[in-house]
DNA sequence: ACTATTTCCTGGATGC
DNA sequence: TGCATCCAGGAAATAG
């Protein structure tokens, strides 16, 4: 499942691969779905585009185009008017966007293919279909929240200001915060001794400064590490990452808590599973 | 204006 | 072996 390190991780990958290609065909499997925007309108944003960037925003991955040479009919001659546009990939729990050869067998639940001018596919699989395509031709892609590697202490205090709702669920509001999610949202609480279901507004500021060097800290950690692969979450190449070896709660009910060995507990926060130690965090 | 709950979706694990 | 059931979870939609 892809979070923020995983995301930063393959959005990277991605940028190594295929910046600078030209998109020059497209071919989407589905009409609504995996996509936002409509089909058609995606293709035509797509199609002859060059992408000139590729990068991460909260969880979404940002294909930042540039439409070159566009025909004026009008003159009967050449104009070149320069049009910026964006395709906007979120992999929810399943997706992956796979670089290949276009002889290459093509997975099932492949739901787009675009055909690149260096011969290769640039293709969006996604079995679960929580995942989702959109296109910006115009209006430029806002994401809401912000960047928790980007924000600094006192903001980010200020987030939970007020605030009723257990920690856990403050954490994984993209509204908030954009890029964490159950893993890392544990993973930080661990680290700074707050059970998940403490109220935000309950927290010292003392313990949320805490909070905001554990997130930096473990999602620094994943990305240095390649993003932790649970379930199937490969990067762009088809590698794993090695972080779900440095999770301290994560997925690790009923183990012993590797600082005091207390079994961690498992518990469900929001419909998610959260993963505490009893007795580390308070 | 918030917060809580439900819904979407399929593969893999589990149980009988 | 086969079939039914449950579970994972991000974010949008819905309800309170």
């Amino acid at each position: 499942m892809p979070e923020l390190p995983e995301v930063e991780t393959i959005a990277r990958g991605l940028a190594r691969r295929v910046t600078g290609d030209v998109i020059e065909s497209v071919w989407i499997g589905r009409k609504k779905e995996p996509l936002k925007s409509p089909a058609a309108e995606m293709a035509l944003v797509l199609e002859q585009s060059r992408i000139a960037q590729v990068h991460r925003m909260g969880k979404h991955i940002v294909f930042e185009l540039d439409r070159g040479a566009v025909t004026n009919a009008s003159h009967g001659r050449k104009t070149r008017i320069s049009a910026k546009a964006q395709w906007i990939v979120h992999l929810g729990m399943t997706g992956r966007l796979q670089v290949c050869e276009p002889q290459a067998e093509i997975a099932k639940h492949t739901h787009a293919i675009l055909r690149l001018s260096s011969g290769r596919e640039l293709r969006f699989v996604d079995p679960r279909r929580f995942g989702r395509l959109s296109s910006a031709a115009t209006a430029e892609f806002h994401a809401t929240g912000i960047e928790p590697l980007e924000i600094d202490a006192e903001h980010f205090a200020a987030l939970f200001r007020g605030r009723k709702t257990p920690i856990k669920s403050a954490l994984l509001n993209q509204k908030l915060l954009r890029g964490v999610g159950n893993i890392y949202a544990d993973e930080s609480l661990f680290r700074s001794g707050i059970r998940p279901r403490r109220r935000a507004s309950t927290i010292s500021h003392e313990s949320l400064a805490k909070l905001h060097t554990g997130l930096q800290d473990v999602l620094k950690e994943a990305i240095a590490l390649g993003g932790s692969s649970v379930s199937d979450y490969v990067n762009a190449d088809g590698e794993e990452g090695f972080f779900q070896l440095e999770h301290r709660v994560y997925g690790r009910e009923g183990a012993l808590c590797r600082v005091c060995k207390t079994p961690i507990k498992r518990v469900v926060i929001a419909g998610r599973s959260s993963h505490y130690c009893p007795k580390c965090q308070k």
